[in-house]
DNA sequence: TGATTTTTTTGACATAGGGCAAAAGAAAAC
DNA sequence: GTTTTCTTTTGCCCTATGTCAAAAAAATCA
């Protein structure tokens, strides 16, 4: 590959392939729209353990995951609550600050070496509001996001701790291997000593 | 008011003119875009504790509330466990059965007679996904729903009942008069005999 | 209005899961 | 490869909240 005379953050299409297939099983955006989307990244990686969103702090990026995982936590009251764990072919952002201008909320963190492709929030906002078919995909990402909540909410509402394990590490097989027992446990809101004693039998 | 040869069931501007300033407030709607939606609407009643939405079955309409208030719920063992309740300006589907083509898993009951406009899921479907600003509208809808349940599920993992209690009652004052304490006792997780004694102090 | 049904309140008792702390084990750093 | 740090496991005790049931109150119906 030869080098350009100017600094090109470009991602190529072939680059890019994955994470579009992966948007596509959301919603059909045609590859005019990805394109559009594409010119708007740069690809970027992280170590394990670093923070891509950090409370109080308008960090202006979200990010699309091609390797690695995060997650996403609260802190309250000094302790660390995990809301969600995000996986290759996943988008990483802060809803606050995409949609109402404020600073986040929750951190992110990696939870292994994360490959990614970051967009600004500005273009993010710009292109999901701006284009039809973006708009759309983009209210499919907030659906599956409340679909997966609204079923955690119904199942710390209905089920004891076990069973409230057993059904996360059945849906989420990948993300009950990589994380950490503690992340998994303030995930289901458990104590990491009630988990260890679930998967002690 | 004179009647028309043909059954007329347009709701007029003016009736809609409330339902069209709430959504005002989650995304501006063109005048135009609001004509369109207006068009394919009905005005129907329901008394109390009627079933708008049924489990397993697809009604196939979805309603804009003007007067009233329901409550979705699913049926796990037997057992009602309350996930929303909506009043006027909310908008009440089964997203199942709007995107996904399945029977709802939830019923949605009137808890107070109802005045609401309907419209056929699959009229609901082709104006949020074929029109920018009704998109984008429905996008801010379900990204509102979401950030309720995010609200409501970290509550449920850091607040014991009284503190979740309060901070509903705080949040909806409406709701909190206008429903049963049982219907916000399995809404909080909690039993009836337990809210009815935070109540009691 | 009185009769019936539904909802809320209250009591006695049981238990899942929390809190804390120490020990064991695993991973990271040097 | 040894040391240090982080994570998981285990034990003991405790309390918030559940379960069940019956009485009281409120709402609905006829």
């Amino acid at each position: 590959m030869t080098s350009s005379a100017l600094p090109t953050t470009t991602v190529s299409a072939e680059d890019f392939a994955e994470v579009a297939a992966g948007m596509r099983q959301a919603w059909p955006v045609s590859d005019s729209a990805l394109a559009q989307l594409r010119a708007c990244l740069t690809a970027c990686r992280f170590g394990k353990r670093r923070l891509l969103v950090r409370e109080g702090a308008a960090l202006g990026k979200a990010y699309f995951l091609n390797r690695g995982m995060t997650r996403s936590y609260w802190i309250v009251d000094g302790q660390e609550v995990t809301t969600s764990f995000s996986t290759e072919g996943g988008l990483v952002f802060s809803m606050d600050e995409l949609y109402y201008g404020l600073a986040s909320q929750e951190y992110v963190e990696t939870v292994e070496p994360v490959e990614a492709f970051a967009i600004t929030v500005d273009d993010l906002r710009r292109l999901t509001c701006g284009n039809l078919e973006l708009t759309n995909w983009m209210r499919v990402i907030h659906q599956n996001e409340y679909r997966r909540i609204h079923r955690s909410h119904k199942e710390q509402l209905t089920l004891p701790a076990r069973e409230r394990y057993e059904a996360f590490a059945a849906q989420f097989p990948s993300v009950c291997r990589r994380a950490r027992l503690t992340d998994i446990a303030s995930y289901l809101g458990i104590t990491s000593s009630t988990l260890s004693r679930i998967r002690a039998r």
